[in-house]
DNA sequence: CGCCTCATGAAAGTAAGTTTCATCCGTGGC
DNA sequence: GCCACGGATGAAACTTACTTTCATGAGGCG
């Protein structure tokens, strides 16, 4: 190259294409030919072979390949890859019809999906926020310390009690959960101090769960309760309450959305109990994971 | 082994990423080889040749375009500008200590909880984005004119399952789940052409889900598979495969965010079903709602 | 034990990208 | 008017990257 071109080979922070749109008066007419198509539809020029492009363009891949030095790459491969970042790079908007948090009436599955999914996202993220280490460091230590665990949630919240005690339960834990009221309250009638009763519902007034942990504390055991509300009514009966953060919407599209944010928490505890003896932990989990063994079939495979 | 078309998802709009670790145990060792490379740092696999990355996984350029179409890519170079737009899309994550997946020895609650939910949250977000409307769509539609539906599920997915079921009983649609094989076996038996039977299983591998679910065909009810891995034996039974996009990490720390992966296509499908007939579905939930206010006691003073 | 299937890489083949070079065209000097 | 001269350009040679084909060998199945 006889001329000394004065490109600044050095980055273009604030983007490929406007660099190149920059430059673009100092090329020669079949390199600004390229630029323009390059410009026009970063994408599109990303997905062409440099044949394409040149026959685009209406020139050789010769002049392509000056345009790539021209705007400081090392030439087309890397130009491709560059502008396929750069056209990925410019966002779609949050998309205002997911924001919203209720779903309107003439929507279609892709609108529902993204809508719940942006929900169901946001409250595990907000939950998690909000959570105060300290309180569920407090509440690791009673769960580490305890000689029995029971975890109480009705309906839907009574999932999320069962997974609890499973997880408690695999890692070596004793740990209960009830599927109904009365054995519930038989059973937390029995628990003394050391031991520990969670209590999960999303409004915090259920009274069944409010009942039990209430008939746990009055026996001495540590009292915790999981709910959206961190002033409802089962907050009066727990020695320590955890908060979700599900923003409500509707009745039904913040059901789901809780529950994430409850199961989220509960995980964390988990983690938290689980770190403690590490050692303890992974013994226990590989022995429960080979108990199921024999239940699983032969891994993936074959074409579709 | 039953013979019909399935309707899958062959679809990976969202995360290419996702997609790519979601077939991952359905490759060939020396594929594993050149995915994991892939996975683990996309954008740096984008500025490779294709012998290039063939060496770093040691194994043939013949294997790396196997690859490439295994993943549903013509080939190399568009595997390459996919991998670099999908690199630049990728937000810095939040800190980096959280994005390993995995958890530190040495961690201390907060990161903890930064961790899981960090995790958690994109499995939502990624299950949505890879979720496809139509095969989702279509799902709805069989639920919707089905005269009775079952959902199956072992272990943890037995809690998605169960939640499932009565999300679809209370807006007033015939579903049961159940707690054991023997019990479904006995069920699915008695499901015949109409019918819709749902299998829940992270790895898609479990034996008792994939046997209800063949029993399940076998009488002509229309199956539908929910798991992580689009070609595990679990979909050679469904008629429907639905993925989540929960990225393994560990053995425990990928169960959680399977599971909420799991609820949020599940909500999906319950809002599409309810979406259906919303004046319906409305009475239905209120009454129910009615039903255990009682159950209640005075309401939470919520705050903002 | 023989047959089959499948994963794999070597090598052949094709396409993409890059370089070289002759040509063309305008410019300015003689 | 004629002749260097230099830059722009594309044809073609060339190189590298990508793709296909095929032989091999390992593992499974009857």
């Amino acid at each position: 190259m006889a001329k000394s071109p004065k490109i600044s080979a050095s980055h273009e922070p604030g983007g490929l294409i406007v660099h190149i749109s920059g430059l673009l008066p100092s090329l020669s007419p079949a390199e600004q030919r390229v630029a323009r198509l390059v410009v026009a539809d970063p994408a599109d020029a990303a997905r062409r072979t440099i044949t394409d492009l040149a026959t685009a363009a209406e020139t050789s891949e010769a002049t392509v390949i000056r345009f790539c030095r021209s705007v400081g790459m090392d030439g087309y491969p890397q130009l491709r890859i560059r502008l396929a970042a750069e056209a990925a790079r410019r966002v779609e908007p949050p998309d205002a019809r997911v924001v919203g948090g209720d779903i309107p009436p003439g929507a279609d599955l892709a609108q529902i999906i993204a809508t719940i999914a942006f929900n169901d996202a946001r409250a595990v993220e907000e939950t998690a926020e909000q959570l105060d280490p300290a309180v569920c460091e407090q509440v690791v230590e009673a769960i580490v310390g305890a000689s029995r665990i029971e975890v109480y949630g009705a309906g839907a919240s009574g999932f999320v009690a069962s997974d609890f005690q499973q997880k408690l339960h695999r890692i070596g834990r004793t740990a209960f959960s009830f599927p109904d009221v009365h054995t519930a309250l038989t059973s937390a009638a029995l628990l003394g101090k050391g031991d520990v009763a969670v209590g999960i519902s999303h409004t915090g007034t259920t009274a069944d769960v409010i009942e039990v942990l209430e008939q746990a504390r009055s026996r001495g055991a540590a009292t915790v309760a999981l709910t959206n509300f961190p002033r409802s009514p089962i907050t009066d009966v727990a020695d320590f309450v955890l908060t979700t953060a599900a923003r409500e919407t509707t009745y039904r599209s913040g059901a789901m959305a809780s529950r994430l944010a409850q199961l989220t928490v509960v995980d964390c505890l988990f983690v938290g109990v689980a770190a403690r003896n590490r050692a303890r932990t992974r013994k226990a989990l590989e022995v429960t994971a080979a108990a199921v063994q024999t239940h699983r079939v032969g891994s993936a495979r074959r074409r579709g």
